[in-house]
DNA sequence: CTCCTTGGGAAGTGTCACTATCCAAGCGTC
DNA sequence: GACGCTTGGATAGTGACACTTCCCAAGGAG
C-alpha cells in the first residue's frame, strides 16, 4: 500500500499523514527506493488510532506522540507502558499551591478517597494527573463560590467506580496485548466522549421526566 | 467596584475584561461619566462564570456568548432558558449521513434508547446535539473495527442516568432561579471535568486492585 | 497641573493543526 | 526515451482562537 492508497482508506489526506510522519505519530513505511515507500495494515491501523485520538478525543498533537511512544517501548513491562500511556494524556496545568481554593480541594479530595476505601489512588496522590486535574475542577467550583464536597462527590465517585469496572472487563475480553493496550487508550479517549454523550442524553431523558416537555 | 477591582477580585487582567465585555460576554458596568463605570457582585459572579466555562470547559468564547444569551432571554419559560442553554454548549460536527458507519451507529444508539426505555430521548434524537454527538463518537469507534453495540454501552448508559438523577437532585437544592440555570450550566461543563477526574482515578484504583503495582 | 484610570478600538502574539508549494528523483506507459 | 505521475523531504503559509499590547482622548483625584 502506497500513500495514496493509504490516504484514501483512512480518509486522511497525503498532505497531514506526510505531517504525522513528520510528526513522529506514523512510523515511515518499508523505503522502496528513494521515491516510494510500502505501507501496511499495521500502518492504517495506527492512523486511526491516531485521527480517532486527535479528532474525536481532542488530543494535542505532542501528547500523542507521548502516549505512542509509551506504547511502543518494548523495553517496558505491559502494565507499566499501558500505565505511562494513559499518563501522558491529560494535560493538567500543575495546581497553584498557594491557591487557598486549591489547597481546600486537596483536603477535600483527600477526605474523599480516605472515605472511599481507595487506598491505591490515595497512596498514587502526589503524581497522578488524574488526582491533579481532580482537585483543579473542585478548586474552580469552589472559587465560584459552589460548594461541591466530599460528601456530594462520594456517590458520584462510586458511579465511576462501576464505569471503571466495565471498562477493565472489557479491556479483558480482548485477546492480545497489543489490542488491549490501544482499546485502553481508545477507552480512556473515545470513551469519555461517549460517556458524556450518554451523561447529557440521559440528562435531557431525566429532566424531561421531570418537567416534562414545555415546548 | 471599578473594572481594576473587578480584575482583581477575579484574578483576570483588565485587557481581558475589556475583550469579554466586548465579545458580550459580559454586560457593561453602570456608566458614570464617559471614564468611569460602576460594576457590582452580579458582574463578578457572571465573570467567573464565564472563566470557568473557558478555561475549565473549554468552551469557546462565541459559545460561551451564545449560552448566556439563552441565560438572559428574559422571554422565554425557565425550562426553555435551561435547555436552550444546555443545548448551545456542544460544538458537534454534524454528522456525515452519507457514511456508512454513521448509519451503523444511528441504529446502534436508536436500538440502545429502545433497549433503555429513555422515549424522552428518542423522541428528541432527531435534534438533540447529545444525541447527535453520540452517533460521531459510535461511529469513530466502529471505523476503527472495534464493536462497540447497544449491549455493550446498555450499561454504561445506566450508570450515566443514575447520574443524572444525582445532578438534577442537587440542582434542586438550589433556591433561585438564577443559580439554578447557572448550577446546572457549570454542572454540564466544570461537573464533567469532575467526572472525568473521578473516573480516570477510579480506573487507576481498580487496575491497582487487579494487577497490582508493577512499579 | 500632573498622574492615573476609564472605555474603546486597532493591531499584534502565540499556539495549533493542518495545508500549500516546491523540489529532485524515480516509475509506468506509450 | 519523453511525459505525466508519485514519492519523501522541506519550508512557508493559513485560519481559528484567545488573548494581549498599544494607543487614544476624556475625566477625576491629589
Amino acid at each position: 500500500m502506497r500513500l495514496a492508497e493509504l490516504s484514501e482508506r483512512s480518509g486522511v489526506s497525503t498532505a497531514t499523514i506526510k505531517y504525522y510522519l513528520r510528526e513522529g505519530l506514523l512510523a515511515p513505511g518499508r523505503q522502496i527506493n528513494t521515491t516510494t515507500a510500502e505501507y501496511d495494515e499495521e500502518h492504517l491501523r495506527r492512523l486511526r488510532l491516531v485521527r480517532a485520538m486527535i479528532q474525536v478525543g481532542g488530543v494535542p498533537v505532542a501528547t500523542v506522540r507521548e502516549v505512542l511512544d509509551h506504547v511502543d517501548d518494548d523495553s517496558l513491562p505491559r502494565t507499566i507502558r499501558l500505565g505511562a500511556a494513559m499518563w501522558a494524556l491529560p494535560q493538567v496545568p500543575e495546581p497553584d499551591e498557594e491557591d487557598e481554593f486549591v489547597r481546600a480541594a486537596h483536603h477535600e479530595v483527600s477526605a474523599l478517597l480516605e472515605q472511599l476505601g481507595w487506598e491505591n489512588a490515595k497512596r498514587l496522590s502526589t503524581i497522578s494527573p488524574a488526582y491533579r486535574s481532580l482537585v483543579v475542577s473542585v478548586a474552580a467550583f469552589r472559587r465560584l463560590g459552589y460548594g461541591w464536597g466530599a460528601e456530594l462527590m462520594a456517590p458520584y465517585a462510586e458511579l465511576m467506580h462501576r464505569t471503571a469496572v466495565l471498562d477493565l472487563d472489557n479491556m479483558e475480553t480482548h485477546p492480545s496485548e497489543e489490542e488491549r493496550i490501544e482499546f485502553a487508550i481508545l477507552g480512556a479517549i473515545i470513551n469519555e466522549p461517549i460517556l458524556q454523550s450518554l451523561h447529557r442524553l440521559a440528562q435531557e431523558e431525566e429532566t424531561a421526566r421531570r418537567y416534562g416537555f414545555d415546548e
